[in-house]
RNA sequence: GCGGGUAUGAUGGAAUUGGUAGACAUGCUAGACUUAGGAUCUAGUGCCGCAAGGCGUGGGGGUUCGACUCCCUUUACCCGCACCA
């Protein structure tokens, strides 16, 4: 996944996932492969422009700037990047075909019947025959109209029904609203109330904002996951997140009144015991059916539940609601119940309405008990006396025709008669919502919209894209929820008399398909070239962090499938295998300090003081950083104290009889704030490219997260200079062309198989090991012949790509080692004349013992039985069985 | 609460289909060489024990000739989602 260019420039965690897929680029390369391995920039975001108000630096410029930064830094780690291919998601080149595939989401929308993306033309020509009745397609439209009807419409209610339909829409919702940032968020960046970034509060308000129907693509999004080569906890993120759950979409009917209670259920089985209903507080028939006696009552709740912030809610679960003092009919019972809010009922998710039924849901229960509304038990569960409440078994009670049938049983057989008494049907609902594409915000995309007098949105055609930015000095967003693009004049307002939409794309737009744009990113003519898309077709290996998991990824996915609709790309999905690489994190180090007394204490002392808050110090202060036994010397303070004025005259206690101070030593993440980042540039200028890149493949598996740790990069740095030396005596190259030994040739061949495996399995710590071990027996050895250096060096390329290449130079060779071809394993020379095997004895191991590789069972059995050791074991007792696993061990059983 | 994951020496980790647990590396201990070094080389290093031997992959149980690996159960930690109807 390509970076976001942020100032601090790249730590060492960042280059892992990339040093990953170099090496395997470079082994693809290297058996005869046209690797595709590019790089660009996520450029467009947040932090730049929230840089810009802070420096008056244009995001366009510090964003460039960053940028090259980053280039500069990962041109010292050897990759073996395409920079002619490089993507930039500011560039207007780039983000032309961005807001062109905007247009095309505009024009099109979910044909549910043949379950793919179809032109609006096509569906106003449906609408033209027969009007929507018949139309099965994803959308929020609220009306019916015949064919007649249609035509009657003017142009702008015809707008406004195809605004219902398409796959970038317009509409007002609620939205995530943080008054600090100015901006609509998305639901992946609100975490329990407040603002991922900043973290400040976040509100509900009604806005108008461009947003895409990924919710047509709810299935395939789901259903597709398992064509894919992810990890499992990925899979299971992406699908707890589109959240399909199945169930019965039922209208209840309300006393004294036309209007239906519209609610979803997934157990449309229990509705016997549904003995009353909430509303979501925020539900639009509230005020209409609350009865003036209870009208004090629900608005004096509705302002409560206004004043409870989100956090408010997640803190204390209070069971909460108020009467509206209206009644609906259960249609089963045909008993009057009565219906309610409370806040434990989301406007958000489903309908914003339920039928209660607290014999058989926690929180119903709860609610109906202090409040002392009827329980009905419909589920016998008397048989699973561990089943919880929600678990759907046991047997149906009290519930009329569904009495004694099991639960599922009972599901399917309610919704069937829903379905005959048509108050309603089974349905499939998701907790994915539609995403807010909006953002108030000046460092993003344009949206390639206008809008006319009448106010009908309509895009922008190629021809005329990019649209791009304008240049502006002003980048404060405004709180009245305005984009600074709406202050230039000259922008919004158009010779027609139309006006331009202001509002910019997230930066989630850009990342959606730059992968594709690798694969023809210098065409102005398409957003990628046919030829090119059906050369390259998808991305076989992505390796990126977890924190794309949900949003990148699934949008990608939603683009890519719309896009595969259209013809334009050959694959179902964009990346066939993917890689989450872990963190590696760094040792934090903290300083106690008491507050009250404004003094540090050293750890070791840490007990005998109260109310220490641990402060992170710069780990350049700290004397063997990373120890357990880590600690400031004199120097160290001395450094500390002129760190910042006010620490100036701290007073630090150490123990009576030392000069240090000990520090408390942490593994956390590597980041600014916690002053524990360790640049790759220092690394390599110490230790070079090379073995930089091999270190960070040695710390463990790439997927999981581990501490970096700089000393132990001495161990792949002794690697290199042994292997430097098999090839140098005293510096001097020495490789001889005499024939190679027959152990020689074992030791490059059993190489040659571990590392190939090994890569191929992504396993490239294990691959580190390998060669370490190789280097080991050859120099044992003493070994300097070309015919196994040689090999070795090309198997090496990928890993080190700069020394092996000066090797293979120092070889005689003129052409890159990179362009050579991959060694190939030869079975028979790690062939073994004589097999050593482990005897055990009950399952112990108790001797070992070499047998000829072609000795038969029944030879190794009666020799094994023979030997010494093992006698000494099986003395007096009866064999009673032996296990001969050819070249592999011998398991003698006695009694 | 739901979903996913992890647990192996002092540390990072290895053991691809059940077959010698701890490869490789760091650290540590001892020694060698020295124009004292964050250099290089050699040996040792899971735990208990003088030894023989015993114990050992978070805990308990099971399957198997044999379990880090498979099954059941349990604990701790990490990640994602969460009054989701």
């Amino acid at each position: 996944m390509f970076p976001y260019p942020s100032g601090a420039g790249l730590h060492v965690g960042h280059p892992l996932g990339y040093i990953a897929s170099d090496i395997y680029a470079r082994y693809k390369r290297l058996t005869g492969f046209n690797v595709l391995h590019p790089m660009g920039f996520d450029a467009f975001g947040l932090p730049a422009e929230q840089y810009a108000l802070d420096t008056g630096i244009a995001p366009g410029v510090s964003t460039e700037k960053n940028a090259k930064r980053y280039r500069e830094q990962l041109d010292k780690l050897g990759f073996s990047f395409d920079w002619s291919r490089e993507v930039k998601t500011c560039d207007p080149k780039y983000y032309k075909w961005t807001q062109w595939i905007f247009t095309e989401l505009f024009e099109h929308y979910y044909d549910q019947t043949v379950d793919k993306a179809l032109s609006i033309a096509h569906l106003v020509s449906q609408f033209e025959d027969d009007g929507n009745a018949k139309v099965k397609a994803a959308n929020t439209c609220e009306t019916t109209f015949t064919a007649a009807e249609w035509k009657a419409m003017s142009h702008k209610e015809q707008q406004d029904i195809l605004m219902n339909y398409r796959l970038a829409y317009r509409s007002v919702g609620y939205v995530n609203w943080c008054e600090e940032l100015a901006t609509v968020l998305a639901n992946d960046q609100v975490k329990e109330g407040i603002s991922e970034r900043g973290g400040h509060p976040v509100i509900q308000k009604a806005m108008w904002q461009w947003n895409l129907r990924i919710t047509a693509y709810a299935d395939r999004l789901l259903y597709d996951l398992e064509s894919v080569d992810w990890s499992s906890a990925l899979k299971a993120q992406q699908s707890n997140w589109i959240g399909r759950s199945t169930g019965a979409q039922l209208f209840f009917d309300i006393e004294g009144s036309n209007e239906k209670i519209e609610i979803y259920t997934t157990r449309p089985d229990t509705i016997f015991g549904a003995t009353y209903m909430v509303l979501a507080p925020e539900h639009p028939l509230v005020a209409q059916l609350t009865t003036d006696a209870q009208k004090q009552d629900i608005e004096d709740y509705i302002a409560y539940v206004g004043a409870r912030s989100e956090i408010d809610r997640m803190a204390d679960k209070q069971v909460t609601g108020a009467f509206t003092g209206a009644y609906a009919i259960n249609p089963f019972t045909n008993k009057k119940i009565p219906v309610w809010i409370a806040e434990y009922v989301l406007i958000g998710y489903g309908t914003g309405a339920i039928m209660a039924v607290p014999s058989d849901d926690e929180r119903d229960k709860r609610f109906a008990e202090k409040f002392g509304l009827e329980i009905i038990d419909v589920v016998d569960k008397s048989a699973f006396p561990d089943a919880t409440l929600s678990d759907k078994i046991g047997k149906l009670i009290n519930s009329g025709f569904l009495n004694g049938m099991d639960v599922l049983d009972a599901i399917a057989a309610t919704n069937e008669k829903i379905e005959e008494m048509q108050i309603g049907k089974a349905k499939v609902n998701y907790r994915m919502r539609d995403a807010g594409f909006s953002r108030q915000r000046y460092w993003g995309e344009p949206f390639p919209m206008t809008y006319d007098k009448d106010g009908n949105a309509q895009i922008i055609p190629l021809e005329q894209l990019p649209l791009e930015l304008p240049e502006t000095d002003d980048y404060k967003p405004s709180r009245d929820g305005r984009s600074p693009l709406s202050r230039i004049d000259s922008w919004i307002n158009l010779p027609d008399g139309g006006t331009r939409e202001t509002d910019t794309m997230p930066a989630v737009a850009g990342s959606s398909w730059y992968y594709l744009r690798y694969m023809d990113a210098n065409n102005d003519d398409a957003f990628v070239g046919k030829k090119a898309v059906n050369y390259w077709q998808d991305v076989d290996l992505y390796i990126g962090g977890t924190e794309h998991a949900v949003a990148h990824l699934l949008y990608a996915r939603f683009w890519h499938k719309f896009l595969y609709d259209n013809g334009l790309v050959p694959t179902k999905e964009p990346f066939k295998k993917l890689i989450n690489q872990g963190m590696i994190q760094g040792v934090i180090e903290f300083a106690y300090y008491q507050k009250a007394t404004g003094k540090y204490i050293s750890a070791e002392l840490a007990a005998q003081y109260e109310d220490l808050t641990p402060l992170p110090v710069h780990i350049n202060f700290v004397t063997d950083y990373g120890s357990d036994n880590s600690y400031l010397s004199a120097d160290g303070i001395t450094q500390y104290k002129n760190w910042r004025p006010e620490y100036k005259n701290s007073e630090f206690v150490l123990a009576d009889d030392s000069d240090r101070f000990f520090t408390k030593s942490e593994v956390g993440k590597m980041s600014k704030s916690k002053f524990n980042v360790i640049n790759p540039d220092e690394v390599v200028a110490e230790y070079g490219a090379d073995i930089f890149r091999m270190y960070e493949m040695f710390l463990g598996p790439i997927e999981a997260h581990k501490p970096w740790d700089t000393k132990g990069i001495s161990g792949v740095s002794k690697f290199m200079r042994r292997f430097w030396d098999l090839f140098h005596t005293n510096d001097t190259f020495t490789v001889s062309d005499d024939a190679p030994s027959k152990e020689e040739l074992k030791v490059l061949h059993a190489t040659i198989k571990r590392v190939t495996d090994d890569i191929q399995r992504f396993s490239f710590n294990t691959c580190v090991s390998a060669f370490m071990e190789c280097s080991n027996e050859l120099r044992k050895l003493k070994c300097n012949k070309r015919a196994i250096l040689e090999p070795l060096t090309i198997l090496l390329a990928p890993f080190a790509p700069y020394t092996s290449e000066d090797l293979w130079h120092q070889l005689g060779n003129t052409a890159s080692v990179h362009e050579t071809s991959y060694p190939i394993f030869e079975e028979k020379y790690v062939k073994e004349d004589t097999i050593e095997y482990p005897i055990s004895i009950n399952g112990k191991k108790r001797a070992t013992a070499s047998f000829a590789s072609d000795a038969s069972k029944e030879e190794i059995e009666k020799a094994a039985l023979a030997n010494e050791a093992v006698q000494k074991w099986t003395e007096g007792k009866t064999i009673r069985k032996v296990i001969v696993v050819p070249k592999r061990m011998i398991n003698i059983v006695v009694g």
